[in-house]
DNA sequence: GCCAATCACATCGTATACAATATAGACGTT
DNA sequence: AACGTCTATATTGTATACGATGTGATTGGC
């Protein structure tokens, strides 16, 4: 017998809120007013405003005081800042992972090494939010095999951003190529328990990253 | 006329548990009942709620699923990921500040050099709060300076420890005079725009730090 | 006597009513 | 016409009642 939890009110907020503004259905600034949560999602104003703290302290809404969430907005200058400690976090990750991993999760990696490029070499443009997943689920094990919890939590808060700015559907062909190729070549050099290498790869990748998006 | 905005329940609860903490009332894995927390501050559940969210996410307790809140434990390992990543974020800052940082700041810095010192001079052991809320001080400076925002933010987040882990009393005396030509020659390096000469003393300066808290 | 199922209690989660606060518009004054 | 003030309304903050869930003790069976 399998037992169903049964989503939780508070959760279905957080998921519905946080949907909407991942994929676009507000506009950075909107205000989320409490009561048309209510009526959007069916549930009480409690567990509506225990999610809304959730998304402050993650940076997608920002909370003031007596005047209630706004979608946070996404200008030039912040998503700069966020690529530059990506870089920071991210390279000194890939650093520490290299002294810990285990061929276990190599393996895993160089498969999800060829699933992304599966989809590349498919799709062309990969547009789909499985793509995007397969790169997350590339990081995070990264960020697990550091073994400092916190560092993980750290990026996880800053790589929230919508969709739109997630999404690769917009790379150009050759910058997808790069990234793959870059992807290969860090899971090499944790084989290779280089942690330096890793990290540079690691920076680079990023960098390229934040230029794809930014020419875009 | 002065209007007095009548501190906020939220407010009252979040400063008298963050207090309770830092300060060692309860002890680390203790249970953190929300009744207890009503019958002790005097407010209803609502507020208390809240404050043991923001609590939550920046550290100082761990709330679990219909089981509530938890004072957070501080083992050695978890230090040692914190002071890890202030290396690191904090370093940084201190390289990025050194382009942006501008003359009244660094004269700002200077005069909590000079408070600093005078307290240790006068106490020998400052385990006064003060000596930390000027400390504090002089390490946010660093951290607008570098002008991102998020970093500041994250430091500030790594950095809500229990007192007693923030407390110098337990410095030795060379340890401090140590930190106070550290905090010094911060701010000549800062002064020559020499960011990589900056960020070296920060990361030493941090890591000395660890060394003395791990010492003692 | 030991184990398991069950029940009672403590605690957290949610809903709703009420209070405090901010915001926008109307109105009067200058 | 511009400005400030005042009031009505919308929105958030708080209190409290109720429901769901987890936990520990008690009891019944073996």
């Amino acid at each position: 017998m399998t037992k169903t939890p049964r989503e939780r009110p508070a959760d279905k907020a957080y998921e519905t809120i946080r949907d909407g503004i991942l994929k676009g259905h507000w506009q950075g600034g909107a205000h989320l007013t409490e009561q048309k949560l209510v009526d959007l999602i069916g549930i009480s104003r409690t567990p509506i405003r225990d999610a809304l703290r959730r998304l402050d302290n993650e940076g997608l809404v920002t909370i003031s005081r007596n005047s209630g969430a706004r979608v946070a907005r996404w200008d030039k200058a912040e998503i700069d800042q966020i690529f530059d400690l990506r870089v920071l976090l991210e390279g000194h990750a890939a650093a520490l992972a290299a002294d810990k991993i285990d061929s276990a999760r190599l393996d895993k990696m160089t498969h999800l090494c060829d699933q992304m490029e599966d989809i590349v070499k498919h799709e062309k443009y990969p547009s789909s939010p499985h793509f995007a997943k397969l790169n997350d689920q590339y990081h995070t094990h990264i960020l697990s095999a550091s073994g400092n919890a916190r560092l993980g939590l750290m990026v996880r808060q800053i790589t929230n951003m919508p969709l739109v700015l997630r999404t690769y559907a917009h790379y150009a062909p050759d910058s997808l190529e790069r990234s793959m190729q870059h992807h290969r070549e860090i899971v090499t050099a944790l084989g290779f328990r280089d942690g330096l290498w890793a990290q540079s790869l690691m920076q680079a990748h990023i960098r390229a990253g934040h230029a794809a998006l930014a020419g875009s």
